[in-house]
DNA sequence: CGCAAAAGTGAACATACTGTGAAATATCTA
DNA sequence: TAGATATTTCACAGTATGTTCACTTTTGCG
């Protein structure tokens, strides 16, 4: 899943983001010092970044500024109440979102999955969404899929359907919901029609249709890290 | 249902929205401006907001950034045909969904439904649908259940079953309503069927069907912190 | 301690679900 | 409009699953 930094400069607080963003399945890194996540952040790609404002050596503000020169990674914010308030949100360094310290463990974890849904989305629509998975790469923005390094060419049907389990890949979709997601809420016909539909994808999937689960009694799954 | 709140200077397109979405099921609240809606939202909790871009006082963009601040409630924006398209599109925001006034009620209503749809999958999905007890983990939106790491197959009944378990953990759940609600209100069997199947699921538990406790006379519990 | 009611269990049987091929429709394209 | 392509429906077969039921074990209680 998605992969995060965590920069503060006090143990106990990195301690307790990391708990709960385990939990939620993420995969933690941390900091002491903004110095420390500039440097992390050069030899790594995180998803996210959870960074304190006040800390030693360099600031969460500075460290965002000089992360962001090379790469734009979404960036939520923790400070002390009235610190750096306006600084934060002037936009001038493209903070996503900003958490006011005392704050809890569970809203911070909502916004971040606010926050990496946006960029995920985001990305998607300025043409960043490829997956790939081994020799399977699938290309949402630029309607391709790849098997080994040769396009598959699939009917419209099968490249939506495919997308939209790419895109909710590890979540459980009933037959119900990928009618009204992927053939529209006007859709009045048969629930085995993705059957057929899923048949098809998997034949266009070749080896690669193990990713498609089936969960009987229920739906389907594309299942991958 | 849903509670909407509708933010338009205009009495007459309140009026005609309230109308409506009232029509629909939905209780309505009405603000003339940005600043009331904000004033509202800290003391009221909306399951969606209809707000139009141009308002006097505080902006429907400006109020839906401050909104965002504390909640993540959904948001249809209203607006004049070229007014400010690219700005509610930059993902800055996060509208939800957009629609060009002069609109059709009827359509506007068509995308509440969506809308109101969309979030409460969403929550779903990015809520608390991850649970870990010991070495037994619970991944309702996917479907899965992991005992001491390795993934455990089961039944479409034996998930259905523990996952109501595990969402109503710590409440004593009688087999009434366990075929009720995990069987459904047309179910007309016996009773002893919640036993047979909560025998497969401890036995598909392992270790962890300790979890499950007997209520004798009564049912069952998922009993955990 | 012994009884009755409740819960656990294993097996048999009927049912429901999915994969699939093929036919029937619908949609697109030249 | 014809022909090609795509989508949907349908029926069949094999298998997984759900339900019932009889029997055993446990529990609570007088």
């Amino acid at each position: 899943m998605a992969h995060i930094l965590i920069v503060d400069d006090e143990v106990n607080i990195r301690k307790v983001v990391r708990e709960y963003a385990e939990f939620e399945g993420y995969e933690v890194t941390e900091a002491g010092n903004g110095m420390e996540a500039v440097n992390l952040c050069h030899e790594n790609d995180f998803d996210l970044i959870i960074m304190d404002v006040m800390m030693p050596r360099l600031d969460g503000y500075s460290a965002c500024k000089e992360i962001r020169k090379t790469k734009q990674i979404p960036v939520i914010m923790l400070s002390a109440r009235d610190e750096e308030y306006d600084k934060l949100f002037g936009f001038e360094i493209g903070v996503d979102d900003y958490v006011v310290k005392p704050f809890s463990p569970k809203e911070l974890m909502a916004r971040v999955k606010v926050v990496l849904k946006r960029s995920q989305t985001a990305a998607e629509n300025t043409g960043q969404a490829r997956y790939k998975f081994e020799g399977l790469e699938v290309d949402i923005s630029g309607r391709e899929v790849y098997v080994n390094g040769e396009k598959a060419s699939m009917t419209p049907k099968e490249y939506d359907l495919l997308f939209y389990l790419v895109r909710n890949k590890n979540i459980a979709l009933s037959r119900d919901r990928l009618l009204e997601e992927v053939w529209g809420y006007d859709f009045f016909g048969d629930d085995r029609t993705v059957d057929t539909h899923i048949k098809m994808l998997r034949n266009s999937l070749g080896e690669y249709r193990k990713y498609i689960v089936t969960l009987r009694g229920m739906g389907y799954k594309f299942e991958a890290n």
